[in-house]
DNA sequence: GGGGAGAGATGCCGC
DNA sequence: GCGGCATTTCTCCCC
């Protein structure tokens, strides 16, 4: 591919907001947050309207280099050769993709402004427990979500049969020591705020790590096996659809 | 595109392991870790030599969808549409792509062997407090680095000038809430383990929030500003290269 | 393969 | 903008 029609067709096409997509052998330098470097090698490089900027191996599934949101992207050529060259003046981020040789370039006007509907997040955990707080235990009852923010980030706040106040921390895979340390803080802060000393600390995931499990006993705080709602559900069912569902 | 000439490139670039691009107007089932739909929209479709897939928007800095290594992928046409189904039977995950309309198709084989070098990580942080032991405090001497995985996860372990245990948690950014419970989290580790007392908890990072701080004095423990070596050392750089190298 | 923790994390929501 | 935290986090290292 020429030169000036790769800088023509991407000058044309940032200038219209276009995702533009090419192939080229390059190497890439990129300083900013940190500094790094990729030698030669064949990649696949995109970037969208908004100009964020993805340099993709053939394998992977993470960008192996970035630049985000606010760049400017611009080929030029001197006597090094050719250069692509991006700058993110607000972050103080730099990047230099030097391109040996372009295999191909595409691009297109992509129109689309549909988001995403997830479930089986861990705000649909909390909300499941609101809704059925006997997941946690009889006799347990959520407070008024309001009254949650108050006192920090706390997923479900609550009270047991004897009126004790009971701190629950949900996880949608499996908890860790870290979810074990935060739950702590809750616990401790709470007790802090409000002067009572008897505050259980629930721990509400589908697993629990070990050593998250010993250090939750350390602690005094209890787990409870609760999976997220929608979560694999439909591989649950036994037999029938699913052997045909996954291969 | 006729259906036939699309389903034709696309056997022969995976069989081939080629690299697919393709956009298309589309939506999104996905069923796996969590359950997610995508309405109509017009995306960038990525298959990678390992059976990596990404669904990008043409806004935003990660995939709206994908599918992990270990997926198969089969384009397909029955009563309801065109779709693009992926399959990963080990991780239980599947997705569902109806193809309402391909603007273009690409096909490409990569070669990429190389990998990315990197200065300005946490690890180097820890390497240069371990060369420059000073830069914790006078006194401040380091123990082998052999030590340390005995006792957990610790990024520096050293000794200060009064012979006190002193645990050095490093952090590239900006030190939060999460990094001081875990340098408590080693504190007292430590403390079980060897039945000391007197350890000290050292954060070292460019930057720690309030909170962060504060809960970091309720504990006893100390902050150390230090910056990750490279860390935007060009930036910094008063005026001259930096006016030309950053618009 | 699981556990633990970093990441140029990203993205979301709140203040 | 920062702060706190989840994420279909992803990735790496180590046991």
């Amino acid at each position: 591919m020429e030169f000036d029609d790769f800088k023509k067709q991407f000058d044309k096409a940032i200038d219209r907001k276009e995702t533009v997509v090419f192939s080229a052998d390059c190497s890439v330098c990129y300083s900013g947050r940190a500094e790094s470097h990729l030698p030669d090698g064949e990649r696949l490089i995109i970037i969208k309207a908004d100009s964020n900027l993805l340099v993709h191996q053939p394998k992977g599934t993470s960008p192996i280099n970035y630049m985000k949101q606010g760049s400017t992207h611009q080929v030029v050529a001197n006597d090094e050769g050719v250069f692509l060259e991006s700058k993110n003046p607000l972050l103080k981020e730099h990047m230099e993709i030097k391109l040996n040789k372009i295999h191909f370039l595409k691009t297109v006007k992509l129109e689309d402004n549909a988001s995403l509907a997830l479930a089986g997040s861990e705000k649909d955990m909390s909300d499941m427990i609101m809704r059925k707080p006997e997941l946690i235990e009889s006799g347990f009852r959520p407070v008024d979500r309001e009254e949650q923010t108050k006192y920090g980030f706390v997923d479900v706040l609550g009270t047991d049969s004897a009126n004790n106040l009971v701190i629950v921390e949900c996880k949608r895979y499996i908890a860790d020591l870290q979810a074990v340390t935060q739950l702590r803080r809750y616990v401790e802060k709470m007790i802090s705020l409000k002067g009572i000393k008897n505050i259980r600390g629930i721990l509400a995931a589908p697993k629990i790590t070990p050593n998250a499990e010993q250090m939750l006993k350390d602690w005094g705080f209890e787990f409870r096996k609760v999976e997220p709602p929608n979560y694999l559900e439909r591989h649950k069912k036994k037999q029938g659809k699913l052997d045909k569902f996954i291969a």
